[in-house]
DNA sequence: ACATTAAATTCGA
DNA sequence: TCGAATTTAATGT
C-alpha cells in the first residue's frame, strides 16, 4: 500500500502564489469554489472544442498544452509544471477551448470555476495584476516559440523548453529545481531522449544547470 | 537498444 | 519502524 499522506486541497491552496495577495473575501470564495481532480499519465484534462468552465492550476505533476491545426500539424507545445496555471483565455472570453491539455504524468490539478474566475477579475485589483503579469509572460513565451520552431540546434531548443517551464515559477532565490525528467523535456522540446541527454549535458557543461536524477537544477546566474 | 545507477516498494524482522 | 532485497524508473553510451 501507498503510505504517502496526501496534502489537503486547503494546504495546496495556501501555497498558490496569486492567492497570497488577495483580500480575505476573495480568498475565502476561492477556497470554497476550487476543486481538485487527479489525472493519470496520458489523461486528457481539457479537449479542444470543450466548453471552458474552469481555470486550471497544477498542484503537482506536469501538463502538456498542444494546439493542432486541421492538417494535424502541431503548432505549439508547452509544459505546465507545478505552480503553473493555464486556460484563462477561453474562460475570460467564454469561448471553447482552443487547445488540448494532457497530463504527462500523474497530476493533481486545481479547477477554479469560470464564474469564480470572472468574479475575481471584476472585483479584485490584485488578481488583475496577477493576470496581466501572467498574460504578459505568456506572450513573451509565445513570441519565443515562433523562432524556436525554426531553431535547428537541439541545445537551443532544449534551453527554450526549460526556460518556458522555469519562467512561470518565478523563483526569487538563487536556483530552482525542476523535477522534469529528460524524457519529458525531450517530449516538450521535440527531441529524442537521446539528443535531449546530450543537450542537457552540454548545458550542464556550460554551467547553466546541474543534472539531478529525475530533473534539472537551473542556475539563475543573471548579471 | 542495452547497460548502469538512482529511487521507490516490498518484506522480514 | 528499520533496513536489506527486489522492482521500477531515469540516465548514459
Amino acid at each position: 500500500m501507498k503510505q504517502r499522506r496526501p496534502e489537503s486541497l486547503h494546504d495546496v491552496l495556501l501555497r498558490v502564489s496569486w492567492l497570497q495577495n488577495l483580500p480575505v473575501t476573495a480568498r475565502t470564495r476561492v477556497v470554497a469554489d476550487a476543486y481538485e481532480v487527479q489525472y493519470a499519465a496520458g489523461d486528457t484534462v481539457v479537449r479542444k472544442g470543450d466548453v471552458a468552465n474552469s481555470w486550471i492550476g497544477v498542484a503537482d505533476g506536469l501538463l502538456k498544452v498542444s494546439a493542432v491545426y486541421r492538417s494535424g500539424k502541431v503548432v505549439m507545445f508547452t509544459g505546465i509544471p507545478d505552480g503553473g496555471w493555464v486556460g484563462e483565455g477561453a474562460v475570460i472570453k467564454r469561448e471553447l477551448r482552443k487547445y488540448d491539455i494532457v497530463a504527462m504524468r500523474e497530476s493533481r490539478v486545481i479547477h477554479l470555476p469560470g464564474p469564480t474566475f470572472r468574479w475575481l477579475l471584476d472585483t479584485s485589483i490584485e488578481f488583475n495584476h496577477f493576470i496581466i503579469a501572467h498574460l504578459n509572460e505568456r506572450l513573451g513565451q509565445y513570441i519565443g516559440m515562433v523562432e524556436t520552431d525554426r531553431l535547428t540546434d537541439p541545445v537551443a531548443r532544449l534551453a527554450r523548453a526549460i526556460a518556458s517551464l522555469f519562467n512561470p515559477i518565478l523563483y526569487p532565490g538563487t536556483h530552482a529545481l525542476l523535477t522534469v525528467s529528460q524524457g519529458e523535456l525531450g517530449e516538450l522540446a521535440g527531441l529524442s531522449r537521446q539528443t535531449t541527454n546530450a543537450s542537457v549535458r552540454k548545458l550542464a557543461a556550460d554551467g547553466l544547470l546541474d543534472i539531478e536524477y529525475g530533473g534539472v537544477l537551473v542556475r539563475t546566474c543573471l548579471p
